[in-house]
DNA sequence: TCAATCACG
DNA sequence: ACGTACGTGATTGAG
């Protein structure tokens, strides 16, 4: 097991203009109010603090690349080395100043030098560090840094986002590239590297040159054993051999620059927290300047007091390796688990780590080479798991014939619900955020790796349950959240993913063959009225061919970044323009169909030909389910080709399924939480709600309402629950802007309630910076004070419709808690697709199951409002 | 890797 | 004056 020595003193080195690089083009147009542009000033500002914040360096300084022109021993090898760059504008100059004042502030040294590259000072002060006995981190965005990779020296490269530096470790990196970090050198020579523009081997790409590492170890390797390599491939490489070895040179990091480490001048004494402040005002960062503190006081200390508390000394580790040994241990009450499998859905268990609370050992049990009785036996007395992400860990119970414990707690879904602005909980990120974790990743570690470190992931998930458990008897209301609907719902969505959905293949490829002559007579038709071929799903190129070759008409027609929008939307005003919108409109939806569902679906399906999703519970702001792999919330249902691929998802020979869908469940939700007693009478005897909204607005008798009319009071209804204004409800209906300024307000006038409701929302985000809903499930709002319209208002808006969105997930995670306790043998939950439930249970059961269903969900919670469930049944979905 | 598009609630 | 409905995920083209 690797130590971990918290006394080694840390070296950060930052890739200056990569890291400023990085902010000047996701913040391209930032600047202050008079103009001057700030946008990479505030990425190395953010990195900066960033680094502070979570790697705590003890050193920091930062490399800076010259100009090409200065790179004048790397030219001479290949003048063409990084030919092609475009030279920078000039407002990135403009900045560079200010960032030299920051770099100042901070009290970091700048190292540039002739003839080298950052990479260069990177590498060869990296090698001093090691010398020193220091660990180094390297902080960049350019991965040539990976060659440097060692015991000693680490790599944090940024990835999406600003704030997002992540540790690149070894590991992650044969993740990455199938390869040892001391291969990347020749896989460069092999590859090339169009950015900088090194040649490489022409026509041999990734692929081709991992695939030649693996087998032969290195470049010379793969060169001594030419002749075994097909004719053509030994020639490309025998033809560019020159190029193979010259590139090599060009990628190597020389750690041969004239510079000396000296860590005197880098250890944050000459550090000017006033001064930063002083900048960062200067060039209008709010946001930064109120981390500050955080950053230089507090934030240091909190978290070393917090790591200095908290024990992570790695639990020992017990292997049980058979039916005997794991007879002999039997666990109780509540214990830690966490689990490893390969494939989704825990198809494949490998390991099933489990530790009690009264003891520091770790038992590892091989999945493999225990029975399922036994097993099941040894969890017989568990009262409840404690893990980060549980519902994994059940499947791999489940997959083994274990009965399912329920879950007592998932610091996965803990930390979320605590804070769901947080942009990952992996068991590192949280390790280190919360504990001050300071040691490598715990994420995709190899099966060996994970053995090895189980007994450490253990201590982490206990630390981290420690520490949510305590920041939960201060937030009750989450904390009975937790306990009530979301760690119920847990093993509930464990068994609807095992069990996945039947789909009809034969069907769908039926179906694929159709839509392929149908697509091909669509194109060949709208090719003739473009006069000529051209890629159709290339928005770039329609816009070209309707705007540009059949003029068009622009007026009303949105403006992307990259010229006219194509969307449906935008083509539907020209309808009555050009015969070709028409069958534009028809090829988008027959492509978008065959590939996303027909063509797709089938791939998926296992041996029993059912598709089995993930629902992950962490990732909507608002307490939603998300699906993916396949995401099965989004099949289509609203046109008829739609509704033709419901139909390949059937019940198996002998059941049938049922679908349970509440009726306009936000609204009625929303006339709750507004306290509307208008509305929730309305809701209440039945009424048609567009119908009598339409009657109000209007001042009409219901009978006299026109179908236009219910159709705009409908838009409105659902509107309201997005904080619609009346731009939005222009786009919607085509009605003029005053006459939906004028809806809206009598809207509101007519449902004074719902507008109080919606003011109060905007309100509680202001003052408290979040809004929750009814069962106490948060989400912050910190944009809510954003000095930008735009922000502000999408702000505003997201508040008012997470309090509703989000009731609705709750109310939806109890149903689903309450129909999973209903089912009879042969009978399973499938789907949950936030306002219905999809079921399939044995023929015999289906008249009595939908009516229990019914029952249960529209009395699920007691609410003045009436909660209206419709149920269907049939033998496959598209009937329902 | 991002932007555009479109599928669902 | 500013410019949009809220929440998701998958596919595609293009740099």
């Amino acid at each position: 097991m690797a130590e971990h020595d918290t006394k080694r003193k840390k070296f950060a080195v930052i890739d200056g203009k990569s890291v400023f690089y990085r902010g000047y083009y996701a913040m391209s147009d930032l600047a202050t109010r008079d103009g001057t542009p700030t946008g990479g000033v505030y990425g190395f500002a953010v990195m900066a603090l960033e680094i502070l914040k979570k790697l705590k360096p003890d050193y920091v300084c930062v490399a800076w690349d010259m100009p090409k022109t200065n790179i004048r021993k790397r030219l001479k090898i290949y003048p063409e080395y990084k030919a092609g760059r475009k030279p920078a504008p000039p407002d990135f100059y403009e900045q560079i100043p200010v960032l030299q004042e920051l770099l100042d502030a901070f009290g970091w040294p700048l190292y540039e030098l002739d003839d080298y590259e950052a990479d260069d000072i990177m590498g060869t002060l990296a090698l001093q560090a090691t010398e020193q006995g220091l660990e180094t981190m390297l902080i960049t965005s350019d991965l040539d840094a990976l060659q440097l990779l060692d015991k000693d020296v680490h790599v944090y490269a940024l990835k999406k986002g600003l704030s997002n530096i992540d540790l690149f470790t070894p590991a992650d990196f044969e993740k990455k590239y199938e390869l040892k970090p001391e291969q990347f050198l020749d896989l460069k020579a092999l590859m090339g590297d169009s950015s900088d523009n090194i040649p490489g081997v022409s026509g041999v790409g990734q692929k081709t040159a991992t695939k030649l590492l693996q087998e032969y170890g290195s470049l010379d390797g793969v060169y001594e054993n030419l002749e075994l390599l097909p004719n053509k491939l030994r020639d490309k490489l025998a033809a560019d051999k020159e190029n193979a070895y010259m590139s090599k040179q060009l990628a190597a990091i020389w750690t041969d620059a004239p510079v000396k480490l000296d860590i005197a001048t880098m250890n944050g004494d000459s550090t000017k927290p006033e001064k930063i402040a002083e900048i960062f005002k200067k060039l209008e960062f709010r946001a930064l300047l109120k981390q500050l503190p955080d950053v230089f006081t507090n934030g240091k200390q909190l978290a070393n007091q917090l790591a200095a508390q908290v024990d992570l000394s790695p639990e020992s580790i017990k292997i049980i390796s058979s039916d005997n040994s794991l007879k002999s241990q039997s666990f109780s009450g509540n214990v830690i688990v966490h689990t490893r499998a390969k494939g989704a859905h825990g198809r494949q268990p490998e390991y099933i780590a489990v530790s009690p609370f009264d003891s520091s050992t770790t038992y590892l049990i091989i999945a493999n080479s225990v029975s399922a009785e036994v097993l099941a036996g040894a969890f017989e007395k568990v009262d409840g798991i404690v893990g980060h992400d549980t519902k994994a860990s059940l499947q791999v119970l489940y997959q083994l014939g274990v009965p399912l414990p329920p879950v007592k707690h998932d610091v996965f879904v803990g930390a979320y619900l605590l804070n769901s602005l947080r942009r990952e909980q992996s068991v590192t990120e949280l390790a280190q955020n919360d504990l001050g974790y300071e040691g490598s990743s715990f994420d995709s570690l190899a099966a060996d790796e994970y053995a090895e470190r189980s007994g450490e992931i253990s201590a982490v998930i206990k630390a981290l349950y420690a520490s949510q458990t305590e920041q939960l008897k201060n937030e009750s209301k989450i904390d009975k959240l937790a306990r009530e609907i979301e760690w119920p719902v847990i093993p509930v969505l464990a068994r609807m993913e095992h069990a996945g959905v039947k789909l009809d293949t034969v069907y769908l490829a039926k179906m694929s063959k159709e839509l392929e002559d149908d697509i091909s007579d669509v194109q060949q038709e709208i090719f003739g009225l473009a006069d000529t071929e051209f890629n159709i799903n290339s928005p770039q190129q329609l816009a070209e061919i309707l705007f540009d070759k059949l003029q068009l008409p622009t007026d009303n027609i949105k403006k992307g970044k990259t010229g006219y929008s194509t969307a449906a939307g935008e083509l539907g005003k020209l309808r009555d323009q050009h015969p070709i919108i028409e069958l534009l409109l028809r090829y988008r939806e027959y492509t978008k169909l065959k590939s996303t569902y027909v063509d797709a679906l089938p791939k998926l399906v296992d041996e029993q030909s059912r598709l089995h999703t993930t629902f992950h519970l962490t990732i909507a702001q608002t307490g939603r389910l998300s699906s993916t792999e396949p995401n099965l919330q989004n099949i289509p249902v609203r046109t008829e080709l739609g509704r033709r691929i419901r139909r390949a998802f059937t019940a198996e020979e002998g059941n049938a399924l049922i679908s349970a869908d509440y009726s306009q469940f936000e609204l009625r939700l929303a006339a709750y939480l507004a306290d509307d007693k208008e509305l929730i009478k309305l809701f209440n005897d039945g009424a048609d709600i567009h119908t009598m909204t339409a009657a109000q607005i209007y001042g009409r008798d219901p009978e006299d309402v026109t179908a236009t009319m219910r159709r705009d009071a409908k838009v409105i209804n659902f509107g309201v629950l997005y904080g619609m204004s009346p731009h939005g409800l222009v786009a919607a209906t085509g009605m003029t802007y005053e006459a939906a300024k004028k809806f809206i307000n009598t809207y509101f006038e007519i449902r004074k309630p719902i507008s109080n409701y919606t003011n109060q929302l905007k309100q509680q985000a202001k003052e408290d910076g979040y809004v929750e809903t009814l069962f106490g499930r948060r989400r912050p709002t910190p944009d809510i004070r954003s000095s930008n319209f735009v922000v502000r208002k999408a702000a505003e808006r997201a508040a008012i419709n997470m309090p509703i969105q989000g009731t609705e997930a709750d109310i939806m995670k109890m149903a689903m808690v309450a129909v999973d306790e209903l089912l009879p043998s042969g009978a399973m939950q499938l789907l949950q697709i936030h306002d219905s439930i999809l079921v399939e249970c044995q023929a015999k059961d289906v008249n009595l199951l939908s009516e229990q269903m019914k029952s249960v969900m529209e009395n699920i919670y007691d609410l003045p409002v009436k909660l209206q469930v419709d149920v269907k049944t049939g033998q496959h979905w598209g009937e329902l």
